[in-house]
DNA sequence: GCGGGTGAATAACCCATCTTAAACTACATG
DNA sequence: CATGTAGTTTAAGATGGGTTATTCACCCGC
């Protein structure tokens, strides 16, 4: 399945990994109240735009139903950290005391649903302990993607970190995936990806040549990315791949 | 009052922020029910070892009564970082799925007191709205305790960083604290430090002894950390103290 | 008082990465 | 087709931080 079939699939009502871990266990009743939740609060943003900014009010909860989002934190001196990157299907949680701790970017055009706290309240009365146990089990997942790459922000060469850049998100994007090649769309500036990888775009781009130079990506259409040789990939990135899919996959994938 | 007063009136029942926090709002029968298992769970790890490695079985929780605890994380080539520290009276939670994603490392003497799944599960039976909420407001200020330290990581110098350490944990150690002199005990070495900040231990020095040497902090009794210029050493951070404060503490304080 | 171990301080050297800048490509717009 | 804009590629020079090694200070056990 593509990156177009999941999004497709999201927003046809059949959504994706994180929507079915949330609702999974839901009696039919609440599961009725999500799915209208669904029509009701969707909202669009274009590429570029900025859902919420860091100190804003928000909402507990979003669900991404299209595009790819960026958490990102900024200094004063300008310089931007992208500390999380949230895919469809997946669940956007910038704050719990209602004031969001990050920029919520649109990477790319971007449908969102926002699920207000008394929404909230209303569904964990519906159906209690799955939605506390998925919400846990949820920002488990976001917490151990951050702390895999933090590992490699502050002790990672550069090629380190863009191999286990690539390899986290082809592995997140085609988690739902029957599909077993290693294309997928990354819809990224070198300067975003160097904003997540904690790199100047500069070398993003020399570290990104060298790879494909040596034959490890494919990068000539800009619309792919391919890995050639995902071995190769994963083993600069240091990776064990069964263990980083259990740790920062939802489970039911 | 002291670090030592913390982490006494944890030992003798009294315990602090986060734990006040958790229990806040909890019947009498499951408050006596912590307590209880207080002193039954607790249990002493010296310095340098290790209370849980990564990808071990692990309770949900720990409540950290004494010591300092690192939450590391480690590539094969043997370079170390710190993902989060944990203070007296604060929560470990290793993971969600029963296997920790962290190596849990003790930095002094540490008593910790395990909280399993049935006795979490017990404590929801008893008082289920306050737990939860409790749960994802411990776990939202780590994240954003992580995501400001990120940010430094992957776009500050050495010595924003060291700055940024700094006040974090002179803020997080005097939180609950009444005396507002800037000094606190930092039982870290420079090696534990360099984990942490993500620089090596040599810089760590030469950055700890330039600061130093200007005049910002006073590192010569090795006991007590010194923050002479207090707002010079938040600007060089970048902080905005009130909002870090905000995000960063549990909100009883 | 002596030897051994651990951590801090400092120096010298090196290289990974940043910065700046300029050329180039792709694509959209009038 | 000409022009503009956004992103990529490459080059050249500067530097922040890593590495290695040595010395120093302190503590602890004998």
């Amino acid at each position: 399945m593509s990156y177009e079939a999941i999004t497709a699939k999201v927003r046809s009502g059949g959504p994706g990994a994180s929507f079915d871990q949330m609702t999974h266990g839901l009696n039919a009743s609440a599961k009725t109240r999500v799915t209208a939740l669904l029509q009701r609060n969707a909202r669009r943003y274009p590429a570029g735009s900025n859902i919420i900014l860091e100190g804003d009010e928000s909402d507990p909860f979003f669900l991404v139903l299209d595009g790819w989002v960026a958490l990102n934190k900024s200094l004063e001196d300008g310089h931007v950290q992208t500390i999380d990157i949230i895919l469809p299907a997946d669940v956007i949680m910038p704050s719990a005391e209602g004031v969001s701790a990050f920029d919520v970017h649109a990477l790319t055009d971007v449908t969102v649903c926002a699920v207000p706290m008394q929404e909230l309240d209303k569904l964990e009365a519906a159906d209690p302990p799955h939605m506390w146990t998925s919400i846990r089990a949820l920002s488990a997942a976001a917490k151990a993607r951050i702390a895999e790459r933090m590992l490699r922000l502050g002790q990672g060469s550069a090629e380190m970190r863009i191999a286990y850049f690539l390899t986290e998100l082809y592995l997140r994007v085609s988690a739902c995936n029957d599909n077993q090649d290693m294309v997928f769309h990354l819809p990224m500036t070198q300067q975003q990806i160097g904003e997540f990888v904690g790199l100047s775009s500069v070398h993003v781009c020399r570290t990104l040549r060298r790879l494909s130079r040596n034959g490890l990506i494919d990068t000539s259409d800009h619309l792919k990315t391919v890995i050639n040789d995902f071995d190769s990939i994963a083993n600069i990135a240091q990776i064990d791949i069964n263990q980083l899919k259990a740790e920062i996959l939802p489970s039911d994938c």
